[in-house]
DNA sequence: CCTTAAAATTATACATTGTGTAATTATATA
DNA sequence: TATATAATTACACAATGTATAATTTTAAGG
């Protein structure tokens, strides 16, 4: 048998009680409030251990993000038929992805700022992991190209990133003053600009 | 006299100083290799002395290329009315960009890398301050407003953080792989997906 | 010129982060 | 049971970034 059955088992077992015990520190105190020696010793593992799963601090919160991420999309890619053409499907899916956000807002930022980094000033062996919201998106353009709506002169990724991009920019926004306006009256907006450019002639 | 004479000059000399000696050990050493004890000693300044300008190490990057994007910019405000419309102005600035990219790839990936951390996860009192190319793809675009050529109804801080992002991507996947393509070949593609949008229908 | 106030630099100590190495424990395989 | 592998652990360490107070430099006023 392959070394992967109580072994793997155990380490997930560990990575996820890591992962449950931090974020509930993360909401209680605060990110930046909660120490890597407090996380092990309220986990009770060794400091090292924290380090053997997560290289640093912000990959627990991107660890749990990307799990949150996963469920919502799976739950989605559902009720895409539903819907009857791209600008609708985006319009769903960034509609509950928006949800997530507006109830956690402080770990988005830690985790916006990590992905971000990582993605540029990394080697680039995290950017290529897909999260859920992007393996939904991607999915959806997919579709999209299948039925002309969308050009497919541009790589998929590249659109993944653009879409992605114009919803943290939001976001972000957002998360500056909560209060001056609605998450999602957004929405239809940057769907429209991602649709249909910067020039906004339909065709 | 306000005391920013002398005070404030022999301040932004020092920090000058420090830009210009730190710069130098990125390039020889490498941007990782080289420790805040080695420039300050090297500077000839207190290690909190650089603190005091500079709150982490990227940020010194990030200051010489918002020097050197400041220079750049500049240059190019003059001639932009030598091109006849929106693509075209916007194609020729993109074009002197990657240009100190491709001789500058480290610091680039560092400086970007810096910034989008800063964007999200920090308060957003980094993110205001414009870059000189930001500030000349502002221009180009307000130019296009007024000939009708781009859309107004989204904010222009907006269109220039997408358009920014398009460029970040083409030189994060330059970067990756210097070798698969030449950098401006990409330049007119992304410009058209920033004019007209995933549909690629021109009105 | 001398004094005082403000600002920058410095010296020092410190908590925290993240890494490297080797010892220890638990699991898989033979 | 014996052995190899993988995870965890203990320990030491370099470097980052912060906090505080002392010291120097400059600005402003009598």
């Amino acid at each position: 048998m392959s070394p992967a059955n109580r072994t793997e088992k155990r380490k997930q077992q560990t990575r996820r009680h890591i992962i449950r015990i931090a974020v509930a520190l993360f909401q209680r105190q605060g990110f930046q409030a909660t120490t890597m020696d407090q996380i092990a010793t309220e986990a009770d593992v060794a400091r090292k251990t924290l380090y053997n799963h997560f290289p640093v601090k912000e990959a627990i919160v991107d660890a749990y993000v990307r799990d949150q991420s996963m469920e919502l999309a799976k739950a989605n890619l559902q009720i895409l038929d539903r819907h009857p053409d791209t600008a609708s499907r985006l319009l769903a899916a960034l509609d509950t992805a928006y949800a997530w956000v507006e109830t956690n807002p402080e770990l988005t930022g830690i985790c916006l700022g990590y992905r971000m980094k990582n993605m540029w000033g990394g080697d680039g062996s995290e950017y290529s992991e897909e999260t859920g919201t992007q393996g939904l998106m991607a999915e959806i353009l997919r579709r999209g190209q299948q039925a002309g709506e969308i050009r497919t002169d541009i790589p998929i990724k590249l659109l993944v990133l653009q879409i992605d991009m114009l919803r943290s920019s939001i976001v972000m926004d957002w998360l500056r003053d909560r209060e001056s306006f609605k998450l999602r009256m957004e929405i239809a907006r940057i769907v429209d600009l991602f649709l249909y450019g910067a020039t906004g002639k339909k065709g």
